[in-house]
DNA sequence: GATACAGTTCGATAGTTGTCAAACTATTAA
DNA sequence: TTAATAGTTTGACAACTATCGAACTGTATC
C-alpha cells in the first residue's frame, strides 16, 4: 500500500501559489475565506458559485475554470447540492501555508 | 507629500504569489529563507547569486531575472558588494504573509 | 591599459494562461 | 416531456512567461 505523503514540497507549494497568483482567483479564495467554513458538515455556509459570478465581473466559464484550479491546488473544496455548487475552505492547507511563513 | 500605503491589497498580494508560483523562484526564496537574515546590517549572511546558480541548474540570466521578480514583489532585497550580489529576506513581507493565512 | 570575473540586459522562442462564446450536462419546474 | 436554470467543457486566441545564447556593464587583477 502506497502511503500518500501530504507534505508541501516545492512542486506542490508552487502550484498553490500559482493558484493564488491570478487576481480573480485570489479574490475567489478571499471570498471563500470570508465564509470561513470547512468540510461538508455545514451546507448552509460556504460560498456559492453564483455569488462569485456576480461579484467578479468575469463569465461563468472563467469562474468554473478558476474554482477548479483552486480545488486542484488543494486550497478549497467543492460540494454539490442539486443544481448548486458551494465552495469551502480547506483549513488544513490554510494552516500549512500560515506555518510556512513563520 | 504622497504617503506610501504599504497594505497588501489584492493586486499586490497576487503579484507576491505570482513571484512564488514558479518552482525555481520558490526555490530561490527558500534558499534566502534558510539564510534568514534581513536588512543590510549583516553582509556576511544572506544568499549569494553564485550559490543560487550552482544549486538551481538554470543559467545565470534566468537566475538574475527571477531574483529581480522576487525583489519587485517585495519578497527579498538585494545588496551589492563590489562584484558580488547578496539576497536578503524581507521579513516584514514574510510576517504579513504569515498573518494572511491566520 | 588588458584580462578575467560576476552579474545584467537584450532578443528570440517554445510553452503557458486568462478569457470568451458556443455547445454541453444535469437538475428542477411546468 | 418540454422549459428553464446552474454550472461545465470545448476550442480558440491574445497576452504573458521561462528559458537560453549573445552581447553588455561594472569590478578586481595582472
Amino acid at each position: 500500500m502506497v502511503v500518500e505523503r501530504e507534505e508541501l514540497d516545492v512542486k506542490k507549494l508552487s502550484r498553490v501559489f500559482k493558484a493564488l497568483s491570478n487576481p480573480n482567483r485570489l479574490q475567489i479564495y478571499l471570498e471563500v475565506l470570508s465564509h470561513r467554513q470547512s468540510g461538508i458538515a455545514a451546507p448552509e455556509a460556504g460560498c456559492g458559485i453564483a455569488d462569485l459570478i456576480s461579484k467578479l465581473s468575469v463569465g461563468a466559464p472563467t469562474i468554473s475554470h478558476h474554482v477548479k484550479e483552486l480545488v486542484d491546488a488543494g486550497l478549497v473544496t467543492v460540494e454539490k447540492n442539486g443544481k448548486f455548487v458551494t465552495c469551502h475552505l480547506n483549513e488544513v492547507m490554510q494552516k500549512q501555508l500560515g506555518a510556512f511563513f513563520n
